[in-house]
DNA sequence: CCACATACATACAGTCCTGAATGTATGGAC
DNA sequence: GTCCATACATTCAGGACTGTATGTATGTGG
């Protein structure tokens, strides 16, 4: 029987297994705790390690909280790049990519991003790493807007409709923290999003016409 | 002379003076270091008082902090009272009524709201303070949109309108939390205010065609 | 002017957090 | 199988923060 209880792994893979547990933990800690409440003990607890084990991987603090930085990032880019195909799927485009817009930044990650926004204002070597890490999550989301309007690829006004979409939304998400009820959320969200339809639609009127 | 260099003061005048002292004193921290670095001894350290005075008091931290959210506000609902004068005044209603809308946001309040806010997602108690003064500082924020649009005051499409023009803005902030580059959200700011211009202009059209 | 309340100061105890030091187990090269 | 590197565990020292206890000064009513 090779499929022993106790599997012997290769030292990378326990490594590499190891390190995902603890920024996985890390993350979970900002969800639960906030970037406050996250502390080393608390992520090591979580992870089900002891605190040796966490600071073998990253000696400091801050290497874990920029580790999960980058964690999160990828992340994000992932979960991004699985919509694009559900977009390229959609009939009606300007309606289907709001609604992926807006389910991009529910769940644990967008607020375990906004918890490092918010704490990197105030942290000057924690804004640095969330900074340049932040330019590369934002060239995934460049990918959206390519395929919002298809042949109007790149344009300037798509790209910047797509950016105020995107800060509408992360105003809703931010009243969230505050306004528990998911309903009068999700009601914000419906009217925002009537609101940002009629623009869109507006919008791909006047690029049709302008190529016309 | 009654002008002395020790005033003499009446208990309650010192008991208030030095109450104001801490809270600003609260939210300078808050600003400066963010929630999860300001403690009491910051808070007495820039109050230039002791530990003992503020502990006096604020028993205890949470008491400390629950007063600094209701300072804080009343000073935005302050401001909002005196810009609403300069919205009265103004011809093009709907561009002074976003800019301004937009400059009720700037500056180290608003910065400490948000503090407050996100800390709040992970603290309960904090969240019911928290939630229980925004729903007055909403209120004054109601007088904004009776204004905007004189003759549909308290109509609802114009109160959504003002809700999605807010969300758009806090996202936008939020951006600026990260992104230290003061004429990059300006920028932001200029699309956005453009897209929510148009919104605003046809709902108006819309609501005098309706009335008709 | 005296007794008391309130305002403020100082000192300390308990807790939590971070990082370092040191010890043990497991995997890999030879 | 031996030796070394890497993975992980345990323990401790130093620092920061909160809250409490106790002392001093400053007003305030009788």
């Amino acid at each position: 029987m090779e499929n022993k209880v106790k599997t012997r792994r290769t030292q990378e893979e326990r490594s590499a297994s190891m390190r995902q547990r603890l920024l996985d933990a890390t993350i979970e800690c900002l969800v639960t705790y906030g970037y406050a409440g996250t502390t080393t003990t608390k992520v090591a607890d979580l992870a089900g390690v002891t605190r040796g084990a966490q600071v073998h991987h990253f000696p400091t603090k801050a290497d874990l909280v920029t580790a999960a930085v980058r964690h999160l990032a990828m992340k994000r880019a992932d979960f991004a790049f699985t919509q694009l195909d559900r977009l390229r799927a959609a009939d009606d485009l300007i309606g289907v990519g709001l609604d992926l817009l807006w389910e991009a930044h529910q769940g644990p990650i967008f607020t375990a991003t906004v918890e490092l926004w918010v704490a990197s204002r105030a942290d000057e070597e924690l804004r640095r790493q969330v900074s340049t890490v932040e330019s590369l999550a934002a060239s995934s989301f460049a990918e959206f807007d390519r395929e919002l309007f298809p042949g109007f690829a790149g344009h300037p006004k798509v790209r910047h409709f797509v950016y105020t979409a995107m800060d509408t939304i992360r105003g809703i998400l931010l009243s969230g923290f505050v306004i528990t009820d998911a309903d009068v959320i999700a009601q914000r969200w419906r009217r925002a999003r009537a609101h940002l339809r009629q623009l869109a639609q507006q919008l791909f009127d006047e690029l049709t016409a302008e190529q016309a």
